[in-house]
DNA sequence: TCCCGATTGTAATTTTTATTACAGGATTGC
DNA sequence: GCAATCCTGTAATAAAAATTACAATCGGGA
């Protein structure tokens, strides 16, 4: 099922006739665009007739032409989408938006230099049922602090995402302590109240765990982890893309290691979103804070 | 003639109608597979039905829709049977994360399969003064909402991130006319709040430009601008990564279509901020709201 | 050489598919 | 706010395609 057709055939062929071997050599040359057209164009091609085409396709198991050029367009849609087969048709796409290409780069680099155990180290920590989870990210990178907390929010207990008025953060701060883990999100300009927020979290014992622009936020010398992107691009501003793409390696890395986990909740989420009238549902994964 | 159909119908783009484009999309997200199949195949993945796609391919320029696949093959046998086509899959990742491999797959392809046009068009859309814009996202992507707007808002005035509890939304809604712009960011599944918002706003004249996972959301067939992305990853959930290279790519346009204006409008800023004591400081970017 | 089974093409049949006519609906311009 | 125009989908129609039945043909073994 999963093997390319083409083996398929080249294997099988002394099992076919001598004018299906004709059509099975006609395939092969052109493949697999002969096979996607009518049969009558392949039997021309091939020289036969079109019942012999027919017969072809049905002796390879096909029930049918149909089923044959679908299982065709299938093998060329993944062959054409997934491995980069771009740079054949490069030509016309070589003027791709070098704000795009620098994006692509800044992830590529990003997870490159990416400590791999100070990754895996990090979910482990997020994974922790007996912990609390709190995020918190400065002007532009709360947004994905509450990214982050709305998918984590889902597959464990205990997230909690810190924002709105500063306010809140200090009534956040009296319940922080040595079971807590603060999830900082930080790019420059390093935000003062970030900082001292973690800086208090950490000396009531919390662990921090960093996602930032580089090694240089000041928050990098209390955490226990650290992980470092890329945000430059061709803009006046910062790209936080690469760290999104951190969170997001984040978000799956804490859903996979207790894949059980993750589902039950998943599914009796669903059941309570079922229970209630879609349109007085609470909205979006409940109020922050 | 000889002409690459694909740049063709990137190029034209603007000349198709509504639906048309519909369909045009469909093709570059599946090219060429999409068109290899029959008319109804076709249709059914473009959510339009089978005249509008006979009427798309014979606003290309062709005879009828066998003519149309007679194309397409040929080009593809050029292509496959290049020399290039083989020299592929070196240039990148190798034994990278195949999530990480997959996301940057994702903003490739996303940007590949972007309609410049629409893109520009969108741009401008944002970058009006004289409009207000509002933003709003779903369950995951109200963090787009957020982050764009937290840029925009600096950038241009009259920038509104429709958050919070729905009730709030509905305050909003009345003051919504035509010179509102309606900034939706919406992946599956499309919640059915932002649908009625993004439908109420539109009835009352706002132009509606939508950030999506693909050309299916209901909100598409009301929006002014469509903006598609990949999200497919290796993982329970979507990434919103190539929404959020969208995002980016939106607020740099919009903060250089406009370079003098943008600049003036961060230095003031800076200067306020200055002016208080940092500490102190209205807490990031202002309430939402 | 003749016979029998397998193979192949012709032509009829049936199903699928493209195409077109038309009417409701949306949109634009006045 | 109205009319005219342009879109768009439904449903009927025409065209083309796949499929099947059957007869002609071929090839190997008595």
């Amino acid at each position: 099922m999963k093997r390319p057709l083409v083996e398929d055939i080249r294997e099988r062929i002394d099992e076919f006739t001598a004018t299906e071997k004709k059509a099975a050599h006609a395939l092969l040359a052109r493949y697999p665009v002969q096979g996607l057209g009518t049969v009558a164009q392949f039997a021309e091609a091939a020289g036969v007739s079109s019942p012999t085409i027919l017969r072809f396709v049905s002796r390879l198991g096909f029930g049918g032409f149909s089923e044959f050029q679908d299982r065709l367009r299938l093998e060329l849609d993944n062959q054409l989408n997934s491995p980069l087969a771009r740079s054949a048709s490069m030509d016309t796409d070589g003027d791709a938006d070098p704000h795009v290409s620098k994006m692509v780069e800044n992830i590529q680099e990003t997870f490159l230099h990416l400590p791999k155990g100070e990754l895996d180290g990090f979910i482990k920590l997020l994974a922790d049922e007996k912990r609390t989870i709190n995020l918190i990210g400065g002007r532009f990178t709360d947004a994905l602090a509450r990214y982050t907390a709305s998918h984590l929010r889902i597959v464990r207990p205990n997230v909690v995402h810190i924002a709105g008025q500063q306010g809140n953060w200090l009534d956040q701060l009296l319940g922080i302590g040595p079971r807590d883990v603060v999830v900082v999100f930080d790019i420059r300009r390093y935000q003062a109240e970030i900082i001292h927020f973690s800086e208090a979290a950490a000396k009531k014992g919390a662990a921090i765990a960093l996602v930032t622009d580089s090694w240089m936020s000041p928050i990098g010398r209390i955490a226990a982890y650290v992980l470092p992107a890329r945000v430059a691009v061709p803009s006046p501003w910062d790209s936080s893309l690469a760290l999104m793409a951190i969170a997001e390696l984040l978000i799956t890395g804490v859903t996979q290691l207790n894949p059980a986990r993750s589902q039950q909740r998943m599914l009796e989420l669903e059941n309570l979103r079922d229970d209630h009238d879609p349109a007085s549902d609470s909205p979006r994964g409940g109020p922050d804070i």
